[in-house]
Order: structure tokens, then sequence, then C-alpha cells
DNA sequence: AAATTGCATTTGTACGTACATTCTTCCACG
DNA sequence: CGTGGAAGAATGTACGTACAAATGCAATTT
């Protein structure tokens, strides 16, 4: 019997791989046409356009019409994807939690929090101080300031009737849609203040995340700032390798 | 002027979308063929099949030869995505470090080790003690414990040498394929021994990031714990949208 | 000199056809 | 009654054609 022949389209896509590992097509470099290389391996335009889709699913190739087909990188092995099914997903915790809003005002930035938050000094805030408690106990999981702009105040109703989360306000009740999500993660000695209200020894470790929401056009729509006790939490992450060497 | 017109096959998928949602296709259910479509929108087959070809990239139906093509989830929304270009992004120094390796030895699991390791009590494993530097400095930036089967003893070898990374040693060595790393992040206080190799106050806060290093078949080839004192090193991540609704 | 127009190039969309491969179903044969 | 094989149905591969849309460049016009 034969061997369970490869198609065509995967053979010269193999070729090309070959071909860009191999540094005969530069990183940032012109590929040749589709009609060039259909002529070269005497295949149709079509095997070489599969053969095309195929690389650039590998995010070996991007395309643009009217310039032609670019190498964008040497190699797809190493590359290695978490995702997420919701947002909610970032925070790990079950859905059985509360969230309680302990204070509301509106800021204007400091040097310090202008920093934080990626804008100018003096810039208006809407902050929220709020804590989120998993149901029927009365430990805290965690303590979260968060800044909204001062033109999405109607979120304080909902955030304290509701127990909801922010992003999602946000989207819904003023139709934006969160993008992307940048995420800082770093370790702080928890200060007096906040760890009163986390029932935890002042200046004991804890886990700071902050969260940047982006809206379409790289508009920042909203900042989180978290703190998690020592123990309480863990946040985990799976990287997968996203494509498999043929 | 006409608005810029979208493509048949966009508005085909546009169209299987909203049936989707709309529940007309239930999940697992299978959609009609392809033949049966290009009729009954009076397209092309082809179009039919960039059409799905599009559904299936947003993971919203799957599809088998000889069987047809089925709903596999109801709504593609909110789909994050985070990408690493390498391994080595996981951690975000730059590549002006040193690592030190400052001991060596057999080790069994304990009790609590092995609960960290996910093995059982008694298993052997290889463990270094290691420290990083940034190039031209004296202080570390974090201290980390790496974990390797004993039959990698040689590592060790290339671990002092060199200053590599272990997951390379163990892919480049033992021509293993590292398929999936899982990451848990928490805080902690670092402990008198560590905090002195660290330069810090004992029992200060800081970052605890333990990764599993996971081979075909689940295997898991290597564990790393790493300690990074506060505000010496955050975690960064970018999370984005991998679908824009049309 | 600057702006515009038009042409050549390249990928994108869309139609057509044919056969291969994979899987299910059902009928006939042992 | 079970088993094998044929037929049918679905997606996969592969060929062909044609025109549309985006881009860059050169020629032309202002």
């Amino acid at each position: 019997m034969s061997p369970p022949a490869t198609p065509r389209y995967r053979q010269l896509a193999d070729a090309l791989i070959r071909d860009i590992e191999a540094g005969k097509y530069a990183v940032g470099a012109l590929l040749p046409t589709e009609f060039e290389l259909s002529d070269r391996y005497g295949v149709s335009r079509h095997t070489v356009r599969e053969a095309f889709r195929r690389l650039a699913d590998m995010g070996l190739i991007s395309r643009r019409q009217g310039i032609g087909t670019r190498v964008q990188a040497k190699s797809a092995e190493h590359r290695y994807l978490a995702s997420l099914s919701t947002l909610a997903d970032l925070f790990q915790y079950t859905k059985r939690t509360r969230l309680k809003v302990l204070a509301e005002h509106e800021v204007k930035a400091s040097a310090l929090l202008a920093t934080m938050l990626r804008c100018k000094r003096g810039q208006a805030w809407l902050q929220f101080d709020t804590c989120r408690y998993r149901i029927g106990t009365a430990q805290p999981i965690s303590y979260t300031q968060i800044y909204v702009y001062p033109e999405y105040a109607a979120i304080g109703e909902h955030l304290a009737k509701r127990s909801v989360w922010v992003y999602g306000l946000v989207e819904r009740y003023y139709g934006e849609r969160i993008v992307e999500v940048q995420q800082e993660i770093g370790a702080v000695a928890i200060e007096p203040r906040i760890a009163a209200i986390l029932g935890v020894k002042p200046r004991s470790a804890g886990l700071q995340v902050l969260r940047y929401y982006i809206g379409r056009g790289k508009r920042l729509l909203s900042v989180s700032m978290n703190i998690y006790p020592e123990k309480r939490f863990t946040i985990s992450t799976s990287w997968k390798l996203e494509w498999e060497r043929s």
C-alpha cells in the first residue's frame, strides 16, 4: 500500500516552511507571488493559496492585497497561547462571590496615581473601593480599587445593587467593547488600612494585580487594582503550544 | 457611493452565526451540508466553504469528512488570548541575565514537596537551587528552585556552565518537546534563608511563581519555583479579544 | 513642483468542475 | 445471525476561469 499520501498543499507548505527556516526567505522579505509559485511548483493557484493559508494560520506570513506575502516569523515553533473563554476567568474564583462597595468618590490624579492610571496629572476619575467575599463567609477574598471615567457615574448604582463585574457594566451600559486587558502582577506589603479590611497582619505579603481595560482604538476604559492576601488566592494560567511540527 | 460591500462568504457566515446564536441550530447538531446551503443561498460551494472556514476558525463549528458540520459552541464572543513567541517570554527580564547554581542535590519528595511537584511521596527528584542576576550587578532578581528527573542529571553540567533555561536543556538534550506550561502565581512571605540570598528583609513580601513544564502525553518534565522580591519584578500579560463582532 | 490619473501587480472574492477520502447505512451472502 | 461489501453521502483536495479591490509607480496634467 502507498503511504497515506500527503496533500500537495501540505507538501508545498512544508517546503515553504523549510525555506523560511533555512533563511532562504528572510523575515520581512516578500515571498514569491501566488502565480509565481503556482508556476514553479506546477500546481494551481488554489493549492498555493491553501498552503499560504496554513502558513498564515501558523503566524509565519502575513498577506496584503496589492503588496504580496511577507515573512513574519522564522519559526512557528515556540508559540504558546493561553486563552480565556470569558473575561470573568481572569478572576478565578467561582461565581459564588459578592462585591461590597466600601466607598465611592471622585478623585483627581496625583503624580503617583497618574502613573498607575497611565494618564495626565489632574485627570478626573471615579474611584470605587470594594471588597469581594465568598458568599456565606465573612472573610474577604480580595480588596479592589476600581477606576472609571466620571461620565460612567451611573455604574455606581448597578455596582452597589448587583454583584457583577465592572467591565461587564461598561460593556452593557456604554456600548463599549473590551478589546484588550493588560495585566500586571507584583508582590506588595499590604498597607495597614487595607490589611484591616482583609483581616490580615499589616505589611504581610499580598498579591497586587493591576488591570487595564482597553476598548476599541486603544481607549482606556477602566483600571482596577486588586490586592489578594497571601495563601488565600493564586492565579493560574496554562500555556499551550500552538503548532506541533509535522 | 455604495457602502464597502461585504463579501458573500462573510454575509453567509454572519447569517449562520446569527442562526446558531438564536438556537436555530443547537450545539451538537449538524448544520446543513455544503451543497444544501450552496443551493439554499444561491452561492457556490466554494463560498459556503469559505464561510464555514470562518466559523471553524472562531471555534463555532467542527467539521468531519463523511459526517458533516457540527455546531460546537453557541457563541464565539468573549474569547481572549495571550500569546508568547517563546517560552523565554514567560520570564520577562531581558536576556542580559546570568544564572548561578547555588546547590544541587537529589531529594525524595516529602509530603509537602509531593503536593507541590504533583507526584507520589518518595519520588526522587534532582533539585537545583539557583539565583538569577542582571549582568553587571550583584543584586539578584530572583531565587529559583528547579526540579528535574534524576535521569536528567547531565543537565547540571550545562546549567552551571552556560546561563540558559532548563526547559531549553530538556528540549535539546532529551528530545522532549514542551507542549504545555502551567503557571501558578501567589504571594508569600519570603523565608529567612531565601531572604538572605536575595538581600531583602526576612518575611517581606515576595511573588511566588510555580511552573510545571509538561511534555507530550501529559508527561511532567520539570518544575520550577521562583521567588521574586517585592518591587523588583512584575509579571505583565496582555489579553486580546480574538474575534470582533461584525 | 505638485497633484492627479492611469496602469501593472498582487491578493481577495466567486463562480465552475471533478475526483478522493471518510464515514454511515443497509443489503446480501455465508 | 453475524459479517463483509457495496452504495450513498458528506467533506477534502485539486484543477480551471474571471473579475474586484488595494497598492505602488510612472506618466501626465495642472
